[in-house]
DNA sequence: GTTGACATGTAACAAGTTACATGATTGA
DNA sequence: TCAATCATGTAACTTGTTACATGTCAAC
């Protein structure tokens, strides 16, 4: 279960209760994994269970603020290091891109724009991010990976844009 | 349910039984949805009952090869181009990716050279896949387009692991 | 006082994985 | 005849989504 280990991994990187957690997976982790809060709350209930996480604060709002223990941390270098990678994936937005090469050339047009549009403005914030951070922070490379990426996408739509 | 609609894309580039789909699901779909022949089955016989798949023959050993009706490719088409895409992403690579920041340099090494590793095998099939296609294929774009990511992939791995 | 963001949870359902189960055909 | 691959399915379980449910606090 990967999510259990993207909690552990967001934890050691800064404490959270399970609200903020459910906003940075949907900030930082957008391109790696996605949760639900319906979901993080019982992952963080049953990790805690584990001895993986442990509440530190309590503060407004009934909020709990969870902190990475020491075997959580155990846990999280073993799982990267030592288990194999589950390589497989699931990205619908590739899959409408692949499956876009059906549809005729004004369909595929008017899906493949959307697309283009949607990845730009994802850039748009991308770029915001990184002029934001210190560019020795490790967080900053992820970023970096990021617009590189995005740039491959861009590309590669408008050229399909063009050869319509 | 993005799988529903990655089968009917499937047959819709031609006709197929289920383990055939399993194959593809893990050939040419590898980056964007992945399938168990225990989903894909189930899938078909609801596909089936919907009218949006039909048998077509049966062939050695029990095969059924289905293929996609007029009311599936219907289907298809309204789910590409009026259904809004889910967004999210789940991919367990680039979740470690993103966690292996969080690593001593000695492990985090380790654990991207795995990955360095298995992006330039794949690489190496996708370019095997390519310079056996027709460079008007549509499926030659697809293929191009994960050249172009894996090569953003590959020289941030390298890159990351200079600064180790 | 009321709207909106903060904050946590559960229940019912759908999707996906792992393990079980069976049998046909081909080639060595 | 034995192993490998082809071929289809189901059952038990885990993971993930959607909808429900409740309450706090700050700002207007």
């Amino acid at each position: 279960m990967s999510l259990r280990h993207a909690v552990l991994g967001l934890l050691a990187r800064s404490p959270s209760t399970g609200y903020e957690l459910t906003r940075r997976f949907d900030l930082s982790l957008r391109t790696a994994w996605h949760a639900q809060h319906s979901q993080i709350y019982p992952a963080l209930a049953k990790l805690e269970e584990a001895g993986m996480v442990e509440v530190v604060a309590r503060g407004a709002r009934n909020s709990k603020t969870y902190d990475i223990t020491d075997a959580g941390r155990e846990e999280l270098e073993r799982w990267l290091v030592l288990e194999e990678p589950d390589r497989s994936q699931r990205n619908e937005s590739a899959l409408r891109l692949f499956l876009g090469q059906l549809l005729a050339p004004d369909e595929r047009r008017t899906v493949f724009d959307r697309d283009l549009a949607y990845v730009e403005q994802q850039d748009r914030e991308l770029r915001a991010l990184r002029d934001a951070l210190e560019p020795d922070e490790p967080f900053a490379a992820q970023v970096d990976l990021g617009l590189r990426t995005n740039r491959v996408l861009i590309d590669w739509l408008r050229e399909q844009a063009e050869r319509t």
